[in-house]
DNA sequence: GCCGTACTACGATGCCTATCGTACGAGTCG
DNA sequence: CGACTCGTACGATAGGCATCGTAGTACGGC
């Protein structure tokens, strides 16, 4: 064992090419709170996290229509992996195509949880 | 010349404090491109531009609504000076509340911009 | 082969918003 | 004063979108 299988599902998913991500759609993408919060823990604790992982307030259905939203978006890459679905964020690709960006956003968030959770 | 009139007019806009800026909201008023158009040529030009300067393919009630939009998040401010209408980049407030977070948009943008009007 | 789990697809709903047109208010200049 | 310019307010409209519920598909384990 230990490999045999790469995982290689039938199904994948329709991912935009580095050179299609738009601005535009992955600030819209962040400024959902729901979405805003998906990328932070997905920053923190590394690839690799299964759409159950995630608790939001919120039903599956919903959960599924935002991870749409980041993938069609070119925020986060998704393949199956078994039943689950692996949720990646393309920090390579956003890397490059807009330096800073994403630390920026990412570190703005933690901020304003500060000061909003201020405590 | 240089000064006499302080500009007062009585009419002026509610602009939200510092403190009650949302990234949320900043980030849903960039991602559309009417209104990131506006931020990157404030940015560029400097502050103190009125509304008609801008020559946007919608109409003036349009162009009212973005600039509205762009001050209630708190990106913009705005202020009246005889009949025209004065708009200013929040960069302070911002800066300070999310530091480096509009260079890194607007450095974005200006790539995105070379990337697809690359001739 | 069957069942449970993980996620999707589709339809419905209600809200938000980008857009327009027209009518109006505030200032400026003749 | 009167006319013109700049921008607003309000109503209408159409499309988008966040949300839900239900029904369905794919995979893995028993």
């Amino acid at each position: 064992m230990t490999t045999a299988a790469p995982t290689s599902s039938s199904r994948d998913l329709p991912h935009p090419e580095r050179a299609e991500i738009r601005l535009e759609a992955v600030l819209h993408a962040l400024s959902d709170p729901m979405r805003l919060q998906v990328v932070r823990e997905l920053a923190a604790d590394g690839d690799e996290l299964s759409c159950s992982h995630f608790d939001l307030p919120v039903t599956k259905s919903t959960t599924t229509h935002h991870f749409r939203v980041l993938r069609e978006a070119g925020v986060i890459r998704q393949i199956y992996r078994g039943t689950a679905k692996m949720n990646g964020l393309r920090r390579d690709d956003l890397d490059d195509l807009f330096p800073g960006l994403l630390d920026s956003v990412l570190a703005a968030a933690a901020r304003q949880a500060v000061r909003l959770g201020g405590s």
